[in-house]
RNA sequence: GGCGCCGUACCCAAGUGGCUAAGGGAGAGGUCUGCAAAACCUUUACUCAGCGGUUCGAUUCCGCUCGGCGCCUCCA
């Protein structure tokens, strides 16, 4: 049995989806004006480690995630700076440069992580149409109203608005400690742009029946996620900051659109935690999995350090951490295929079902990775990697490496110093090994270098 | 002002109404070694922020206090 906890009912659920075998799931993407940093590529990790244990469990799963190329305001009370602009003045290039240029960063730090590439991931400026429509429905079906700042939803016409979110609108609308910027057009304070319009200065616009403008950022995950799962699919994940504004906006516009449920099961990732406060790209306090690179990290070590870490609790950040998830995955790697623990089928089979169990209960990661720490078992480790997605084989199996021609010399000259016990001599030359990132140990054989793989 | 999360050993971090509170790192001791590295073995929370309550029994449920964080504006 496989649960999840909903966020919609903040309870465990079993579950089941609509189609026997087939999961529809899909994922927030980036805003591709900037890197992602290492907390955004936490909450890919966590969908990633959702999609590979249902296909470990025989489903078929058809992931989409969208990718956010339409530059939305930075706040209401900018005037037509948008991220994406912001992020083509600062590289002296064109928003849409922009947008293919982080776009293709986003993918390879994927690669990198050994997230799967989901099955579909549509641009929202490609989607326009499927937006424009989705707005003439709502529209035809009286939930808008129009201004000359854009087409906006309104909130109160949908009664189960603050379901997801559980929010209180009026201790919403009595407080705010001067954060939120009254829009004398809106409504209510929660009704959101469907359509933006009269924002001269934006990059990217597009013809539309209330004019030329470009669309609202929330309307583009319904549109796509529609359009390539249908008007109810199984799962949507993200992370916790979604639940109240994004993921609630999604709903609304969605179910008054086609009058039935948006998602069947929400799930939602917590954040990474830098010191004292969230990672945040408009904070400038962010680390990219390129900055870890450059430190000497392997990607995977992160991507070990967040499978010790559920999905629903913050994980703290530090260089610390990383060294040990290092460390240990690096230990990880050394497990040997010889003389296996559970050599027996019956010792085999009942630890894997011990493993997948614990993933299968709201994705129990981390007592997963426990257990096969535990265990220390080369074929649980190989079987599982599907689910941790280590690359465990292809690390443990390298095949034996050439080694460059003037290391092998120093490991030779090596030799022959121990032979003649110059130490001295035997040991700067060790110091060199390993500073040209080598392993160097002594066997009966002599000197054994190696390559450092972390 | 409202909504929500969290507080487990030096660090990261699972977990449970009651058998020995996972795992990783670090530390300590040992085997091995010319010395190291690696590996292996042993060891490290009578206790789960504090105080009350419910209970035969709570770290786990409830309340309060203290402390940390997030969201309510774009945000993974």
């Amino acid at each position: 049995m496989i649960q999840f906890t909903n966020t919609l009912t903040r309870a465990k659920q079993e579950f089941i989806p609509m189609e026997p075998g087939k999961v529809k799931m899909y994922c927030c993407g980036p805003t591709v004006y900037n890197f992602a940093h290492i907390g955004n590529l936490r909450t890919y990790i966590f969908e990633d480690t959702v999609r590979r244990m249902l296909e470990m469990n025989g489903f078929e799963v058809t992931h989409v995630m969208n990718i956010t190329d339409v530059g939305h305001l930075e706040s209401d009370a900018d005037e037509g700076e948008d991220k994406m602009e912001k992020g083509a003045q600062r590289e002296g290039i064109s928003p849409w440069e922009i947008a293919r240029k982080y776009e293709e960063t986003f993918f390879n730090d994927l690669e990198r992580l050994n997230i799967k590439r989901p099955t579909r991931t549509p641009r929202a400026t490609e989607h326009v149409v499927q937006m424009i429509e989705l707005i003439k429905k709502l529209e035809e079906r009286g939930y808008t109203y129009t201004r000359p700042s854009g087409v906006y939803f309104d909130t109160s016409k949908f009664a189960t608005y603050t379901e997801l979110a559980r929010l209180d609108l009026a201790g919403l609308q009595a407080g705010g400690g001067g954060r939120v910027d009254h829009n004398p057009d809106k409504r209510h304070p929660n009704d959101f742009a469907l359509w933006v319009l009269n924002k001269p200065r934006h990059a990217m616009q597009w013809e539309s029946p209330w004019g030329r403008g470009y669309p609202g950022w929330h309307i583009e995950c319904s549109a796509m996620s529609m359009q390539y799962l249908g008007a109810t699919f199984d799962i949507h994940c993200g992370g916790v900051d979604h639940i109240p504004v994004h993921n609630t906006n999604e709903i609304a516009q969605s179910e008054a659109a086609t009058g039935c449920q948006f998602v069947r099961y929400w799930l939602h990732g917590e954040f990474l935690q830098m010191g004292e406060s969230k990672m945040a790209k408009s904070a400038d306090n962010f680390i990219t999995l390129q900055t870890l690179v450059d430190e000497g990290y392997d990607p995977l070590a992160y991507r070990y350090l967040c499978l010790q870490a559920h999905y629903r609790s913050e994980l703290k950040f530090s260089f610390e951490s990383l060294d040990a998830a290092t460390v240990g995955l690096r230990k990880v790697y050394a497990t040997k295929a010889e003389n296996d623990p559970l050599s027996s089928e019956q010792a085999f089979h009942d630890a894997s079902e011990e493993v997948l169990a614990a993933i299968n209960e709201d994705l129990g990661i981390p007592q997963a990775v426990g257990l096969l720490n535990r265990y220390s078992s080369y074929r649980l480790w190989t079987y599982f990697d599907a689910v941790m997605g280590l690359r465990f084989e292809e690390r443990t199996q390298k095949a034996p490496e050439t080694l460059p021609e003037d290391v092998a010399e120093l490991a030779r000259q090596r030799d022959a110093a121990r032979k003649e016990k110059n130490w001295l001599l035997s040991d700067s030359i060790r110091q060199q090994l390993i500073e040209l990132g080598y392993e160097v140990g002594d066997s009966p054989a002599g000197t054994t270098v190696k390559k450092r793989s972390l």
